[in-house]
DNA sequence: GATGTTGTAATCTTCTTGATTACAACATCA
DNA sequence: TGATGTTGTAATCAAGAAGATTACAACATC
């Protein structure tokens, strides 16, 4: 099971924005084009990442640009804002297990702390990672 | 998206192999009862922890036995056995991104370091949980 | 008001997971 | 040897999630 490809397009809508903010209205039938998503789903990831606080979007004149400093923006806030992770956390836990049986009474108590500390681990390492870093690349690869 | 809970179901019988184990056969359909979960799935997990090397399953007879020492199985070898990521890594692109823009033709590229780098601090947390420090939690819990 | 864009609902397809049924293969024991 | 209980596995089904697509109202700008 994979984290739901929303997150890679919506770094991708980031360097997008940075390269060509510039020179030309980013919008969401552009975003399509470069990203090869439906502009529709890409109008889902903006609303998101508007309402994280992560863009602005001009309504009626269309297009985004980036709400904050890239150093400001790491990846885990991108995460957040995309991946509704309704409280349910990385890890899914089969419900209902046997009240009877003291294993089944007690196996969520054992597991919850454990897999909260692996799920910190993978956010603390999203979050060493800001929007700095992967334009830093971007701007390497994008004009050579 | 979550990872799927074929994971905690592994942990679960792995605790109920370690808690009933001396005094009972714990077969698929026990297992079953215990994790409210059908049997074929329990069987099919069985299968992968057996392929994985970290269970033994008795084939006429029944029952399934732990194939290790518990210190020397961890739950990143847990995860891997059950969670079939082929290939994949636990972050999905999308797929098929512009080759005519700049951005789109390398945010593979730019990418995929740091995203090797997350999946790689999860894991490193997951493999420094091993089934000793999981049962400790659960004989405190299952004797009181 | 014409135009281009965003916001959003509704529907559809595809994929994945887990549930379920069915049955062959196998080991054990009477 | 045959009855019994179990595993291995295929096939089918249902439910949920993700993304594609169509459609259209709301909005800003000219």
């Amino acid at each position: 099971m994979q984290i739901s490809s929303r997150f890679t397009v919506a770094v991708h809508i980031f360097a997008c924005i940075h390269t060509f903010g510039g020179e030309r209205k980013v919008t969401s039938e552009f975003l399509a084009m470069s990203t090869n998503v439906n502009p529709v789903i890409i109008r889902k990831i903006l609303s998101q990442l508007k309402a994280a606080g992560l863009v602005d979007i001009a309504r009626g004149s269309g297009g985004a640009t980036i709400a904050k400093q890239l150093c400001d923006i790491n990846l885990l806030d991108i995460y957040n804002a995309v991946e509704c992770v309704g409280g349910g956390g990385l890890f899914h836990f089969h419900e209902n297990p046997s009240e009877q049986c003291p294993v089944g009474r007690n196996i969520h108590r054992v597991l919850d702390d454990k897999l909260v500390r692996v799920q910190t681990a993978m956010e603390n390492e999203l979050s060493s990672i800001t929007l700095e870093d992967v334009m830093r690349d971007v701007d390497r690869l994008v004009k050579s």
